[in-house]
Parts: structure tokens; C-alpha cells; sequence
DNA sequence: TGTACATCAGTGAACGCGCGTTCACTGATGTAC
DNA sequence: TGTACATCAGTGAACGCGCGTTCACTGATGTAC
């Protein structure tokens, strides 16, 4: 009987091309975009003819699916490390710099959709990994007496199901919220290149945009 | 001596197939994004050769080129209408109003930039345009006494070429900056589907933003 | 008003290109006795 | 340890496709005398 997942040469070998291939797609999303991700040209870069893929993905989008995990994935894993020893400045900050590695992978998840695809179903499960510990940073921050309530909090409090049983109070549900959205805001324009031209540092607005969201913590 | 611009038959003619054009490319982008969009559809779409098109287009950039002005100059038009009227919340509602009628040419302006292209220089005109108008809806908004100063805001003082000559001070500039990313933030979120699964009505979480935003007008 | 000419929109054939993907195959690597 | 067999990575040819773009052309529309 074959051990499922064993670590035989051939299955090392396999991952490590699998791997490549998938650097390589890095490489030209980076370069060029997701949309002008092909198969074939990847295959010239690694010196093999172009079927030779097909061994390792089932077709483009399998690709592509193949990036959009491990997009999330990457995130998740560097939010979460970097949570065990920050609060949540320290969470902006992860997030922010692991954006800027590679803008095309941050907008690969967060960016214009490509109106006909569907993420696969378990990325949710890593997207939900990302929001909680967004979520869990936020909850810490708030005071432990009374909080502010709002009105759009107490709207949440009736639709808090994406939470995923979270405990957290309906004003941290809108604070999260605030926080998700006013980082990716400075975020994306940064990426798409929108300050560009108009001469002061994108980091000192998102360090700005974090020093307002860590004030008004009621 | 041929009268420039003048409104022969001919060139009425011109311009209707123009328009046409560029309202099958609209047509393409909202259906599967702007990297899908092809000449060769468009022309066939409206019972002519692919050829033909280059009778009105140059290239492919240059429709794209074409598309990107609409959009901006479409932006500016609506924003500046709305200004006419209404306060900073009236033109935020404008905003997404707008976004909303074709989530694409919001995302082909402010979304997701192909790596290779740059922006026409006349684009950045209507850009300012549209800056310009919300600037001043943020001055309009700030109470006339003494405001509170920020450290960002000191900063923003010694970089304030982006701002065209604007008389805002200090404080303005930067809560202008703090309502674009923040709309931006929200709005792009909700165009790319991001908020389509959490159970709440993106509507209510943009007007909770706005309201935040008009809270704080120190 | 009628004729000669110029302008110009649109056609059809053709170009080269790179794409995703399939298929039958070769040859190397690993496995079983 | 050696031989027979199975597995599987990679090749090369081929498929159909749609793309952007060029070119020489036809035929209709407008202009000038």
C-alpha cells in the first residue's frame, strides 16, 4: 500500500517543480499582471515544452487557483505571526509590508475581480483565518469597560454571521470593519500607484490612518 | 478652408460610430473585464470587419486610452454636478452612485493597474478635476475657527504640490485624503465582491463611514 | 442642374503570433520478485 | 544482486482559436466647377 503523502524522491521532485512553476507565475503576474499568465511562456523560462505543465496543473485556472491560495495562505500565516507579538499596529504594519513584496499578489486577492471566476471553496476558510485575526487584534484594543455603540454596530449585532461565532461585541464588529476598510483604502491606491505623483510618502498617510483608527479606540 | 469641428453629416456620422464603439467596449469590460476587451468582438458585434474599427481607433491602447478618459472626464461631470448641490455627503453618495452603475469603470480608474500602461498626461488634468471638487467639499466642511492640527497634516504642508495652488490648509488637505482612502476603501471592497458573502448591506457600512467622517469635522 | 473628381468608410484576404490543450510516444526512475 | 515490469516525467507534433494589424481594393458620399 502506498503511503498517502510520503516523501519518496519522486514526490520531493514533483513538489519542487510544482514549486518553480508557481514562482515563475509570481514572477510574470509581478510583471505583468495576472491576466497575462501563460502556461506556455512559463514553460519556455523553465526550459520544458509546454505540455510538460499540464503534468502538474490540470489547466490555467487550476493555476491561478493554485496562486490565489497561496496568496492567502502567505497572509494568513504572516497576520497571524505577526499577532503573537504585536497589537494591532503592529498587524497594519505586517500587512502593509507584506503587500508591498508584491503588489500584484496583495491585488490578486483584494483587487479588481475578473468578473467571470469563482475562488475555490476552501479559500474562504483561509480568508475567514485572516478576518479573525484582524478581529481578535481589534477586540484586544478596545477597553473592557462600555464602549461607544453605534447604530450601524447594533445593524451588525443582527447580521454578525461572517463573525463565525466570534465573541466579539457588535461595536468591535463595526470597528473591524473600519479598520479592514480604511487600511485597504490607503493600501490600494498606494499599489495602483495613485500617490504616485503627488509627492509625499504613502507611509507616513497609512501611519497616520493607523494613529486615527488606534485613538478613537472607544 | 475647411472648418475645424465643424458638424458635417459626415462627421456626425464619425462620431455616432464612435460612440458606438466605445459603448460595446463599456458593454465588454462590465462583462469580462478590461483585459478581455478585443476589436475583433467589438467590430463583429456590430456587423462590420475588424478592420474597420481602425478607421476610428488607432490601436487597441488607444480605445482603452479612449475608455479611460470617459471614465474620468464621466467622474468628474457627476462629482462636480453634485457638488453644485450638496454637501461632502451628497457627492459621496454621487460617488458610489456612480460606481455602482458600472463597477468595472470604477475598477478601470481606481482598481487593479496593468503593469505596462501609463495614463495619458490630459487624463491627469480631469484627475485634479475630480480632486479639486472633493477638496473643496472637505474645506467647505471644516469648521472656520481654528482646527486641530495634525502632525501628518504639518507634514502634508511641505508636500502640498499635488493640492494645484489650493488654499485648503494644512487639516483639509489631510481629512481629504482621509475621505478619499476611506471611500475608496469601502467602495472598492464592496465593487469587488468582497463583502458579498458577510450577510450585511454594503450601503449601510459606506454611510456609516460617511457619518464617522462627517462626525469628525475638528 | 449636371458632370468630374476627391474623399473616405468599409471589405476581404492575408500576416504572424501565442495561446490552451490533446495525444501518442520515448526514456528514465522506481518497484517486485 | 539481477532481471522484468510498472510508473511517470517530459517531448514533439498537431488542433483550432482569436488576436492585433497591414494592405490593396470597392463603392458610396460629398465637393467643385
Amino acid at each position: 500500500m502506498a503511503r498517502a503523502g510520503a516523501d519518496t524522491p519522486r514526490e520531493r521532485y514533483r513538489a519542487q517543480v510544482r514549486a518553480e512553476i508557481t514562482e515563475r507565475a509570481w514572477g510574470q503576474i509581478a510583471t505583468a499582471g495576472a491576466s497575462a499568465l501563460s502556461l506556455n511562456a512559463i514553460a519556455k523560462q523553465m526550459g520544458m515544452s509546454g505540455p510538460a505543465l499540464y503534468r502538474y496543473f490540470a489547466s490555467r485556472d487550476d493555476l491561478i487557483t493554485e496562486l490565489v491560495r497561496e496568496a492567502y495562505r502567505s497572509l494568513a500565516d504572516t497576520l497571524r505571526t505577526a499577532a503573537a507579538g504585536a497589537d494591532l499596529a503592529g498587524l497594519a504594519g505586517a500587512l502593509r509590508g507584506w503587500a508591498l513584496v508584491d503588489p500584484q499578489r496583495y491585488l490578486l486577492i483584494y483587487g479588481t475581480p475578473v468578473p467571470g471566476y469563482r475562488a475555490p471553496e476552501d479559500v474562504t476558510a483561509v480568508s475567514n483565518e485572516i478576518m479573525t485575526t484582524l478581529l481578535d487584534a481589534c477586540a484586544a484594543l478596545a477597553p473592557a469597560g462600555p464602549a461607544a455603540a453605534t447604530p450601524f454596530g447594533a445593524y451588525l449585532e443582527e447580521h454578525r454571521d461572517w463573525a463565525g461565532g466570534h465573541p466579539a461585541p457588535p461595536e468591535v464588529l463595526h470597528r473591524f470593519l473600519t479598520v479592514w476598510t480604511r487600511l485597504h483604502g490607503v493600501l490600494s491606491l498606494e499599489l495602483a500607484g495613485h500617490f504616485a505623483g503627488m509627492g509625499f510618502d504613502p507611509a507616513r498617510l497609512f501611519a497616520a490612518e493607523l494613529e486615527e483608527l488606534l485613538a478613537h479606540r472607544a
